[in-house]
DNA sequence: GTTTGACTCTATACCTACTGTAGAGTCTAG
DNA sequence: CTAGACTCTACAGTAGGTATAGAGTCAAAC
């Protein structure tokens, strides 16, 4: 049983972010000792652990929630945890295709600007174009 | 001059956006009716326009004003504008880089699971790994 | 001339996923 | 016994907006 900056040691999330964690469902509220503090057990490290390395993937809390109620039924399946990791992959697919975009356009805007010392620059010109 | 309504339905920028612009400094204050209502011109088009292309484009609202200001003044230089979006170009690469990691740890996690109706499952396994 | 509906105003709350701070109480080593 | 480290709650702030509530204004139809 250890306090929570023992816990904030060990798995490095910081003490205010357990108690966030703990305050919007992720984290079971653990036990108390008569002064307030919390008290954890192995179980709060394997979940703290368990959002680090989601978080790390950039799973939403909400996405998180959903895991961790397959990971709580005894019921889950293999199918179910991968098809929700599967969605995961896609949404960030469809980010990193985006950003991709972005980085292509900018590409092709700083190439039409030769950096003179003139005031004129197309990059200008190109962001105010009515889009 | 236009009231907020018809600006919005000119840039497709929402009217409590270009309202939020205005409030944390990134579109000038108009002119106003008797009756309190914002009256833009041709300039303030120019900048929701301005606003929109460079937000399309990932830039933070800081980067924007770095830029705005580079814009307004009479003795910018191409070359500044263009390293200013340089900068930008290195934060985007930056980010897709991140993510294209995120996109291949999931691949792999993924391809450790075969999927089936047991409750075991690589990919929790995975993801309670003390890391 | 008034009434209806669309429009606008301000102010405030909400969103995600945290982070930081104030002020008070608690624990532990010297 | 006291100094310093730790913990507690509650609230404010971050970016970049979006969404209400409640009040006032404008133009056209009746
Ligand atoms: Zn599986
Ligand atoms: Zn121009
Ligand atoms: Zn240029
Ligand atoms: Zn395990």
């Amino acid at each position: 049983m250890i306090k929570i900056g023992e816990m904030s040691k060990r798995t490095g999330i910081p003490v205010t972010t357990i108690r966030y964690y703990e305050k919007v469902g992720l984290l079971p509220a653990p036990g108390r000792l008569e002064s307030g503090y919390r008290l954890y057990n192995r179980a709060h490290l394997e979940r703290i652990n368990f959002l680090k390395n989601t978080r790390k993937l950039g799973f939403s809390q909400q996405r998180i929630k959903a895991l961790v109620s397959l990971l709580e039924n005894p019921n889950r399946t293999s199918e179910k945890v991968k098809i929700s990791v599967q969605s995961q992959l896609e949404e960030i697919r469809e980010k990193r295709l985006l950003i991709q975009n972005i980085e292509n356009q900018l590409k092709q805007i700083i190439a039409k600007c030769d950096g003179g010392e003139k005031s004129e620059c197309p990059i200008l010109e190109t962001f105010h174009e009515e889009t």
